[in-house]
DNA sequence: CTGTTAGCGCGTTCAC
DNA sequence: GTGAACGCGCTAACAG
């Protein structure tokens, strides 16, 4: 760039002199026009734009009142995964949706977990943090938190002084599980989304169902055993995989899923993307849906009723949640008001009525 | 929130005095590790831990040092309409990917064209910016050159002295258009993205081809007309309907386009989402695709090949378009060099042979 | 390894 | 309507 070296970066004071003011009076001309005459201003706003100046320095601006007009983001997952991952998009759709008519910007922290170097936290220049489905043994977490700023969850009920937007996720995943049992399923397997954030992927057994630090994965399995169980069905013989929340890995996990004997007639995913891979393998293993295998996902993305068969799915709306998450961040009130909003089963055509053996 | 006026927002130089170091060993503690003994250092760590110290203020270091560590990234469009359009998640997923790779923020900026208030540049603490698409006429984009940071334009081949990353949009219509022509198609219609940024919707006109502000639009306007007319096709009677780019929007504009005598045989969409919803409107027509109706369309984002048929489209390389422009904007080189980079036409379910009359 | 000295560029009283 | 003074909290030299 050339501008870095041609002026010695002109500043307030800079143009101060060269209209013949104070400096004061420049930054009024900038940021309090009712404090000068018109013509005054006019003149230095001109004088500026000659000079080149560039406007107030906005670090010093902070440095000063203290205000950044920047809310930060902190997502539990790794960037680009997090921008692949279609709810979080539709929530942050609804955080934007505030910033906009608010005119504050959206910081986006990257959080590198195994990285010492949480410096990304440490220097976000922003008025108050949102943090989305942070596992609970987080890095990140206690970085935020250290920052002594305004802070809100996001489907992270569990938090101490936080407060939180959110769904009943066991709730929630107990209308689908429940959905299923009315039409007589009796085989269930269920693809999770991850239960720990070390990678892990593959069947889950019950120390690790233990030991569950992402919230959302936790409550989600409890409802579906809430209702299995009280079908009478052996909640751990009902196997339970862990996968990456990504179309391919859902279609190979389905496929092996799938494969077991006696064969799974209804799938229970914690994600209508999961629930679209396994739609995939399904079709490709020429099994009919919902015929021989019912499907039920989670989140409802434009996606569940964009192909066929339509997805049957819990519904939630991701995009408040992002709107409530920002105003409660934003609003000065004291009162730490979690919100649990609602959730419902949309039945469409990827459910019906279990295969007769 | 409690901790705003429970401390009396406790500094560097607190925790100096209470240690009894100088306020530069305990920076240096924070940020130079290999500056201090150990020993000291944890005495000085565990104090400011004690006593509540948030750590660093970022402002205040931003201010001295001058780097923010975040890169600003504005867009042509609303904020809510930007993370609706799968194109550019898809962009943003790969300047996160950098972002994370160098451990840099991404700052999100709204900009309300609409508004005076385009404060939210002015007050962007960030190294440079991305502009994505910003219309020639934008405010925005005065906004941000004045700002006299580096600045990477995508999509945005026009702009002089600013180094861009794109595609050669006028060829990869062009090929969309050929491959339609070469199944023998003769009447076209092209559903357009919007020409400028006036909100208006609906037929363009000779006299609105002309005033176009949106360089993308242009450009694949231009490349449709070339394979057109080198095809001794009239492109003045090729209706070419501006469209919102949302599903439920393109649905609607393909009724009409298909209402239309002569029926299209063929439409060029520029944009996937447009191209999904003339598919639909195609499917509650009655009419086959590929059979009754071709369509192609542009980007090849995953929906295109999730539905049946799968969708014929230009293919760009998006998230790379992310990677680059974040690694050009970080770095130094004083060469501005603007990148273009490939597309290709892919073939799929959705377009095929002209029906015979 | 530690401390001293200087600002970074601005916004805000408060007098004039 | 204007200007002088003060300090926001920190880091970069440099000297010890």
């Amino acid at each position: 760039m050339e501008h870095d070296k041609a002026r010695k970066s002109i500043k307030l004071q800079d143009i101060a002199q060269a209209v013949g003011v104070s400096r004061t009076t420049v930054s009024n001309a900038f940021n309090r026009p009712d404090q000068l005459s018109p013509e005054l201003r006019d003149k230095i706003l001109e004088a500026a734009k000659e000079m080149g100046y560039p406007g107030p320095n906005p670090m010093a601006r902070m440095l000063r009142t203290g205000q950044t007009g920047a809310i930060g983001l902190v997502f539990g997952e790794s960037l680009p995964y997090a921008f692949n991952d279609l709810a979080a998009i539709a929530f942050l759709r609804g955080v934007s949706r505030v910033c906009e008519r608010v005119k504050a910007s959206l910081l986006i922290v990257p959080t590198l977990e195994s990285d010492a170097a949480q410096k990304t936290i440490e220097q976000a220049t922003v008025d108050g943090f949102i943090i989305y489905n942070l596992p609970d043994d987080s890095e990140a977490l206690v970085r935020v938190l250290d920052r002594q700023l305004p802070v809100v969850a996001v489907d992270q009920p569990s938090l101490k002084n936080v407060p939180s937007v959110g769904i009943d996720d066991r709730q929630a995943a107990r209308k689908a599980a429940t959905h299923l049992l009315s039409f007589h399923h009796k085989q269930f397997a269920i693809m999770a989304m991850e239960l720990r954030s070390d990678l892990y992927v593959g069947l889950v057994d019950a120390q690790r169902l233990e030991h569950c630090t992402h919230q959302i994965t936790k409550l989600r399995l409890r409802g579906y055993r809430d209702a299995l169980e009280e079908a009478r069905i052996d909640f751990s013989q009902v196997p339970i995989y862990e996968c990456r929340n990504d179309e391919n890995h859902a279609r190979e996990v389905a496929m092996t899923l799938l494969q077991r004997q006696p064969r799974p007639t209804a799938i229970l995913a914690m994600s209508d993307i999961l629930a679209f891979g396994a739609l995939r393998t399904a079709q490709q293993m020429s099994l009919k849906v919902p015929e021989d295998l019912s499907i039920v996902g989670f989140d409802d993305i434009p996606l569940a009723w964009q192909i066929r068969p339509r997805l049957t799915t819990v519904q939630q709306p991701l995009v408040e949640k992002g709107v409530l998450a920002a105003e409660l961040l934003l609003s000065k009130s004291v009162t730490k008001t979690s919100k649990v909003l609602g959730t419902r089963l949309v039945v469409r055509e990827s459910s019906g009525v279990a295969p007769t053996v």
